[in-house]
DNA sequence: GTGAAAGCGCTAACAT
DNA sequence: ATGTTAGCGCTTTCAC
């Protein structure tokens, strides 16, 4: 007793109303080259089947599939998510699906993804990570898709963003602490290599050093921590430098290091005050609340979406550096 | 100068080397029957045409996509973006790609969900939530294709599944509660229509009453919290009630349970002692930690989409109804 | 307003 | 070992 009810294809509909396949796709597809009465015929008879088109002979008729792909990170991480929500949200909203895939920001697996997605013949591709290797530009251009990147920078802005200006934000949070009076102040950043951490976090950290007129010190410059786990470790290298102060590139990160401290004796803000960058629930939980820069995460999701969905019905773009504003929130980890 | 270079089909292969299309169709799909020294050839001449196999056009033909579903309630949530890692990654490990779906847990929504992924002929559906509707059961049932829920339970197990033994986990954690002779013990849970909180989490509580003899209080069971937001609306209602320990099934909103306490005044464990059920980032984050339930979300989204892949190979599952095992973490917010 | 027919790029018998 | 030939289910000219 296999459910053998072979799903009714477009051809049967046609079949049931006495009118051509033609006909049938025009009434689906609303098209308004049918006479009223027999869209009526026709629509009857798809309910009667239960006729649901095909996607992928349709996808293959005409090379649309109304699926994009989205290459990411991790979706565990709780910044990338938020992206990936506002992304789906509206790609739902054009009826569009969204092929998703984790790199680990591994630059193969990101080739390997991107070159699968074309593949699949995806109409789009969003992607997020902190890198772009030239191998993973290279990939993306052989894929002839419209691709925009959300919430990650190429340091040679040639492909359509979307993000917050980091480097106004990292200066303008570097400066607040200055202000503050403090003369060591830490930056943490999550790698030594990323386009995101030294072309644009560090950048306006040095602005702000620069125009208060304070030395850079390479020592307070933190690049070893991505997770909770191993921001301890972190924590205890910024311990050991006595700095006074801190800009956190990433929220676990953050109240790692917020822990840390406080776990072994010191006191935020007065012995650290510290500021985070990404908002997310983490800097509510911990005691004191981080201080935080707020991007507009689900919203670089959903503007980085929207371009693309522009450049895939052909359409140029005005603008295709996108900064959305960002905010300072101000709590506990600060004075 | 528009990149004009149109993909490479399997026909400018064939054509290339002076074989037929089916010849190349074998050496692209590892069919033995090809002599080497034309494989050889066939390969060399996809090399220099850069040919890819169009997905679509595969799909169509073999009617296999490759491709799986994966309906869920919100990536945004880490619980379910765990369990989303596990699928994906055994996903991409057997060569298949995730078209991601939120629903926010609406059932309306995964209906769609469901029907928009048998459209594009997904060979089968990894759902995740913690509802499910007769009209869900329904359109799941009408997609011909196999489903395995993930971290979610039907009340009556007709679908294959893959969970921790809730009601177990809720008893012996109650019960740990019990032995710390607490007399009002708290149950929040996440709603009071759902089956995992109303046919398991519940149910595990009551038991563990039960069999200490304690007598079953409505007042102690709380369900109106889903965010840290809310969490704390909630904690009032905890501290209003007088509860001495709570049971929580959702990291966020024990942690602004705990919080909420502390904030107010009261000390954790001494005051309240609070156990959680996810053991995420958060649990680790607060002060005291929290203990908690240690469901093994990556194992339980990678198991499933293991099962999944058997499905779909026409394999009988030995075993369609599967309890991971948990374990209890014991940290500073008990005794 | 409607139909006929040619593909889309591939797989899968079936021949040879 | 290799080729031939139908489709897969739909869109899309081009006629009428």
């Amino acid at each position: 007793m296999v459910d053998q009810k072979k799903n009714a294809t477009i051809y049967d509909v046609a079949e049931k109303v006495g009118v051509s396949l033609a006909t049938v796709s025009r009434v689906v597809n609303g098209n308004n080259n049918v006479r009223a009465s027999t869209r009526e015929k026709v629509l009857q008879a798809i309910d009667d089947l239960g006729y649901q088109p095909n996607a992928v002979a349709r996808g293959l008729a005409s090379k649309k599939t109304t699926t994009i792909g989205v290459v990411m990170p991790d979706v565990t991480n709780v910044f990338y998510s938020e992206l990936a929500r506002g992304v789906d949200d509206v790609a739902q909203m054009y009826q569009y699906d969204a092929l998703l895939t984790n790199t680990d920001d591994d630059q193969n697996r990101a080739v390997t993804a991107i070159k699968n997605l074309s593949t699949k013949q995806v109409d789009g591709i969003i992607y997020m990570g902190t890198k772009l290797s030239s191998q993973v530009l290279k990939a993306i251009e052989a894929t002839n898709v419209p691709v925009v990147l959300a919430g990650s920078v190429a340091a040679d802005e040639q492909l359509p963003s979307v993000n917050i200006d980091y480097v106004a934000a990292f200066e303008a949070v570097t400066t607040k602490l200055i202000n503050h009076g403090h003369q060591k102040i830490a930056l943490v950043l999550g790698s030594e290599d990323r386009a995101i951490d030294q072309s644009f976090r560090l950048v306006g950290y040095q602005q702000a050093l620069a125009k208060a007129g304070l030395d850079y010190d390479k020592n307070l410059v933190f690049a070893k921590a991505r997770t909770y786990a191993t921001g301890q470790n972190q924590a205890a290298e910024l311990v050991a430098q006595g700095v006074t102060a801190a800009v956190v590139y990433d929220d676990e990160v953050a109240v790692s290091i917020l822990n840390y401290y406080q776990d072994h004796g010191y006191k935020v803000p007065e012995d650290l005050e510290i500021i985070t960058s990404n908002n997310t629930n983490f800097s509510i939980v911990s005691r004191p609340e981080l201080s935080s820069i707020n991007q507009p995460k689900y919203d670089i999701g959903a503007v980085a979406m929207r371009l693309l969905t522009k450049l895939m019905n052909g359409e140029k773009l005005e603008e295709s550096q996108i900064h959305l504003p960002y905010t300072l929130i101000k709590r506990g980890s600060t004075r």
